[in-house]
RNA sequence: GGUCGCGUAGCUCAGUUGGAUAGAGCACCUGCCUUCUAAGCAGGCGGUCCCAGGUUCGAAUCCUGGCGCGAUCACCA
């Protein structure tokens, strides 16, 4: 049993043996650092059943706490609230076992665990990745890992958009203007590539519409009947029908672009268990909708198109098959989702997708739930603010994208300098600096991008560029490189606990045993809000704590030997920790910097 | 216009069952490297928690109404 469930139950007793009321429940907080004390019981609350002063009455509890718990050494009252101070004992033993888990924070899976499907990434094959699916990977990467190591089974996936006009644009100015252009040919990663023929078609079919203007014709009718764009959608008439030739071209061209994500997936250390094609899944859900229909849920319209109407809920009707019958967004989204229940038995799903799809997710969740499917309680959109520049929105179109790759060659770029510059790295090889350079890079974004919390858009500035000093990923790694520094020089066995009984904490390592004991709420805190910020924050604190720690009390030069040995556990406990929340974020940690 | 989200220091952000004097980082200013890695530590400066009401012993937090920013409301995805 933990001490606040201990201390609560013995409040409660106290109070029914001083004034014969049952308390339903006390209210706890950490005590704040002005005051002395380790745990705060606010009792306030009481007031309302016993009629007394809050003073007299945090005395009287105080006393009885004394009394009736070997862990509890003495009290202060401020108001209404009962400082507790915790004893030395209490914070060693606590200690000891968080020493003595390697896994500790993490909740086992068992067979009682849930089992998620974490989908995330989920890109278009006809450009590269940029900066807003950067934020979507990391997300979505780092969510799965908090939801595993709270304790569920999870799977991750990402549905890959494979087919559209989008793709077919691509194609097509490949076809018409690219000389048989190859990744091999230019030395161009795929993904870039095909984006660059998008870019080329958008430019090709502005000057189009730049004519027909000219010619008298309208903004709209321009748009609609230049000739490329009718090109293209011919050729997704053609892919449909599944013209031999256009797939071919179409399963070349995605080719190349998997080929280029896999490399940015692989530098951004995320992955996948399961990956699923638009091109298979856009035809899902049809006959999910004819039994909808014989169930009432959905309706159908005079010209053969069929709705659910949702105006009862506060929303609008919503279509889920046109009239000519075949499938709309809506339709493939109920079909893969419950696809994905009977490929995985899996009891929920979290969607990490853009807050420009609220919506589409409310209605999709309400739809799965009206149909009967009872794992439609456990959906759940992760919704992200967009990354916006100075200039605006990224519009791949145009242009004016951070392309992930770039970003990330940058970031390595700019630790290779800041490392440099301090030249800390004397005897490693170029290999390692190298490697080193990316993990610090990587870092630095990764931690800059999680630790806002993830409805908040980001407003990102290239030209002023990501800090790697104070609330930073570099910060941290550089805490648990200097952890591991001490470690190496110390030499020490870490196993097994010689501090007498009788020593006293120093303020320093007390603080960090609390903020050591609070990883498993963080992590379950960080699961039930799929939020990888209060990972990142909690990190940042600790680390905080354990560089004020650092510098204001001598871990390898005190000469009791015991003492010695403690502070250099404590220290190492505190790089795993730094490891393991990091791990959580996706973010590796240093043996130097 | 309807709906949803956001609004906290000059800037970027914490502040999660409503609790004590609202906290960090960056920037600016002071100190600290012959001693465990100064990507650090110790301190200073800096606040109309968007505004106005309400609930409460107590509100940045909950409720109502405004204001500002963003998203969304397609037989697009």
């Amino acid at each position: 049993m933990n001490i606040q469930n201990k201390i609560e139950q013995k409040v409660k007793e106290a109070i029914s043996h001083l004034h014969q009321v049952d308390l339903a429940q006390v209210e706890f907080q950490p005590t704040r650092k002005d005051f002395e004390g380790d745990v705060t019981v606010v009792t306030f609350p009481m007031l309302r059943q016993i009629k007394t002063n809050p003073v007299q009455l945090g005395n009287a509890i105080g006393e009885y706490l004394v009394e009736n718990v070997e862990e509890i050494v003495s009290f202060n009252v401020v108001q209404g609230f009962l400082n507790i101070v915790l004893s030395n004992k209490f914070y060693l033993s606590s200690f000891e076992a968080i020493a003595n888990n390697s896994d500790f924070g993490k909740a086992e899976v068992n067979e009682y665990s849930d089992t998620i499907m974490v989908e995330y990434s989920s890109p278009n094959t006809n450009k590269p990745l940029h900066l807003g699916h950067v934020r979507n990977n990391l997300l979505g990467f780092s969510v799965a890992e908090i939801l595993k190591a709270s304790g569920r089974r999870v799977y991750k996936t990402q549905i890959i958009n494979d087919r559209g006009i989008h793709i077919c644009k691509s194609m097509l100015a490949w076809e018409r203007w690219g000389n048989g252009e190859t990744p091999e040919s230019t030395g161009l990663k795929g993904d870039k590539l095909v984006g660059n023929y998008y870019v080329k078609f958008d430019q090709e079919h502005k000057k189009e519409i730049a004519s027909l203007i000219s010619e008298g014709k309208t903004e709209v009718e321009a748009k609609a009947q230049a000739p490329v764009l009718v090109a293209a959608k011919e050729m997704l008439i053609k892919w449909e029908a599944g013209d031999e030739e256009v797939k071919a071209l179409w399963e070349k061209m995605n080719q190349w672009v998997y080929d280029g994500f896999e490399k940015t997936y692989k530098t951004l250390g995320v992955d996948f268990d399961k990956n699923y094609y638009e091109s298979n899944t856009y035809l899902l859900g049809k006959d999910v909708v004819a039994e909808g229909i014989e169930k009432g849920v959905f309706f159908r319209k005079d010209d053969g198109s069929v709705w659910i109407d949702l105006t009862e809920d506060g929303l609008d009707e919503k279509i889920v098959l046109r009239s000519d019958g075949t499938a709309v967004y809506m339709t493939q989204d109920i079909g893969t989702a419950i696809q994905r229940v009977k490929d995985f038995a899996i009891d929920g799903m979290v969607y990490t997708v853009g807050n420009e799809q609220d919506y589409h997710f409310k209605v999709l969740f309400l739809i799965l739930s009206k149909l009967g499917y009872e794992w439609a309680n456990n959906l759940y959109h992760l919704s992200y603010g967009m990354v916006d520049l100075p200039t605006g929105k990224m519009k791949s179109r145009e242009g004016t994208v951070v392309d992930a790759d770039d970003l990330i060659a940058q970031m390595t770029q700019t630790a290779k300098s800041i490392s440099e510059e301090l030249g800390k790295l004397g005897e490693y090889s170029s290999e390692e600096k190298e490697e080193l350079y990316k993990m610090i890079g990587l870092g630095a974004l990764k931690y800059y991008i999680l630790k806002v919390d993830p409805r908040k858009r980001i407003l990102f500035n290239p030209e002023e560029s990501v800090d790697f000093q104070g609330n930073t990923g570099p910060f941290i790694q550089y805490t648990y490189a200097r952890i591991q520094s001490i470690l190496r020089k110390a030499n020490l066995e870490t196993d097994g606990m010689e501090l007498p009984q009788s020593y006293v904490l120093h303020e320093k390592e007390k603080e960090l045993i609390k903020q050591l004991q609070s990883y498993p709420d963080t992590i379950q805190l960080a699961a039930e809000n799929h939020s990888p910020a209060l990972i990142a924050n909690y990190t940042y604190d600790l680390v905080k704590e354990f560089n004020s720690f650092y510098q204001n009390v001598t871990i390898l030069g005190t000469p009791d030997e015991a003492e010695k040995k403690f502070r250099v556990q404590l220290s190492k406990s505190v790089g795993d920790i730094i490891k393991s929340a990091f791990g959580l974020l996706g973010i590796q940690v240093p043996e130097r910097m």
